[in-house]
DNA sequence: CATGAATGAGTCTTCATTCAT
DNA sequence: AATGAATGAAGACTCATTCAT
């Protein structure tokens, strides 16, 4: 059956684009590459994209919202006490460790091959870095307000100090040969240090 | 005797690729440019480097030196107390972000353009990274054999994620307009994190 | 389907590839020489080539094969006589130096100019010239095994000496303004020396 | 003792560039490469030359004035024999393989290298050709004039082809990896040719 | 005289993009 | 809609040559 638009395709050189940008990176990775990961030839590429930028820009889109599907899997005004926040951030930790496991590469794709490409998709990155961030401080405002988080916390900053923690530790275990155990280091050391500091 | 070979000259090199590749990215910077910039051909710069990779790796290895002198400027073992321990922190937090301050677009160079160029020159990137970590360890190690941090402290991965924590806030610094205050707010934030914790 | 790929383009390419390195040498002609000989883009010769070198390597083999078709064309145990066998040099003679005459520019390519761009395409000529060399032996072998040759004939030395005339007539014919009665007296020339020698 | 001007620098030059070229050939090999093979500066050779390929020129010349010195050695009046001649041919053939067997790539720097570096040399090589058959003429011309030599001999045309396979000979001589029996062989191969013709 | 640092013209080569089929 | 042959802009790199020292 002759099927006249293929649903799929896009889907697919995304797909194929993601994995190849990550293995090779943007620069070194061509549109023939693109094409030959998925067996389709380049010029097809060029029906569904603008260019190659073009597609790196919605193979960062997708892998941002991936990113953000899990933040923002839970509701920021859920928690009423400290012991439910630790368990949120804890769940969090362990989706968003198990999604950069799954795709080694995905750390380095999108914070560092993809963010090198332009200002444009730096600029992209950097608005999703923010609202990951507004995320971070709804939950910590949450916090402040219910009494369970210090009331001097200094809810912007910290937002996205620790959006900086999570990020770069789900980049750090995937890069990991066995990133489980590390994963598990990594979410205990971070619980501990956010919730109990690091002074005796 | 030929005109003597500038001894500067290798240095000047560096200095306006660091500039052009910052600016422009490692990518969209031609060898050409780094030459105008500093008004020398461009054939001048394969007298001092193999290729442009080359020149890439040496504004790197400059740049994590220049990183690494202010991390180890102080000594793990010189602290006794928490409060002393909580000044180290804060001096090495001030002179980081002025050293990013200074030059806004180092950090996107480092983390960034440089670490998006190969394999290489990432893996250079992350064996700096395990440097400074190690560094990070011999602070926290101290304090926990002297008592005055908490003797469960999971130094190794706290190392990680307090490396983490100053070099994305370095960073975020650094992108700021105004970045003195966003500076003081940072390095409050993340000194109050480290020794209190968020919770109330 | 996309246009399909022109069956004749490589051969094309290497036409105007010959007729460029004839005119200018290889080293002078450039890819860009060789596209615009032809009317095409230089980035097209790359589709059909891997490199300048290679379609050096195919202009030099394609031009051996035709002389090979030339010195093969006859069977060395055909002839049973002297009178044969010099009929039988006289032909090769003739068809040899019309080929070089049909295009005069053939002997400094082959023998000069495509000989000097490296030892790899310097041995693909030498190993053509033993092919030749081993033709010649056979067609002497069979004059002495049939008795019409010396029978202390040195065929293998002989050999190359016969070929060397002939190859170096052939390049020196194709140097001549007007070929044809130096061809002939270049044939008459060889054949009374190989016959009767130059003795009284 | 300061020596002003270095009388043998220009020629060390030569000795250096026959070496490099034949080494690696005249495309291949830079002025740096010249220069250094003599431990000199590379600005130096342009004292002594106008450019690279002025050396070359020279380089050449003096190669073909090596040769023509030993064909030109013998008096082409003084034989009146058969036998003196064949001597004389013998001898010629001797110390023209001594000379390429002492620098093997003699041959192929002159007759491939040097001449493929562009039209003006290859017809210096051409014009020292004619000189060579030339010489060889006047021997041929002598043995007629006096007899021993066929009458109807095609004295222009011969003396092409013997010095073709004495030119030949010597580069093929030269390729050997034990010249010394090659050389014996060749020389015997070529009189008894020429005195004797190969048939029965 | 000698040097070698500097230069930039010249070339090869890659690859994103177009478009005829 | 899909293809892949063709294209040429762009850029890395080499090296002959110059000239200040």
């Amino acid at each position: 059956m002759a099927r006249t638009s293929q649903p799929g395709r896009r889907e697919a050189i995304l797909d194929a684009a993601h994995a190849v940008f990550a293995r090779k990176g943007y620069a070194a990775a061509g549109v023939a590459d693109l094409a030959s990961e998925l067996g389709i030839g380049h010029g097809t590429v060029y029906r569904y994209f603008e260019n190659k930028r073009d597609v790196a820009v919605a193979v960062l889109d997708r892998a941002l919202t991936r990113i953000a599907e899990v933040v923002t899997a839970e509701d920021p005004s859920d928690t009423d006490d400290l012991d439910a926040y630790r368990g949120q951030v804890e769940r969090i930790g362990y989706r968003l460790y198990d999604l950069f496991a799954a795709d080694p590469a995905l750390g380095r794709l999108v914070f560092v091959d993809l963010a090198a490409v332009d200002d444009g998709l730096r600029d992209r990155l950097l608005r999703a870095y923010q609202t990951f961030a507004g995320y971070t401080e709804a939950y910590l405002r949450n916090g402040v307000s219910k009494g369970f988080l210090r009331a001097d916390l200094e809810v912007e900053t910290t937002a996205l100090i620790v959006n900086g923690i999570i990020f770069e530790g789900a980049a750090q275990v995937a890069r990991a040969i066995d990133p489980r155990p590390l994963r598990d280091r990594w979410i205990r050391a971070t619980t501990r240090l956010l919730f109990d500091g690091i002074a005796a």
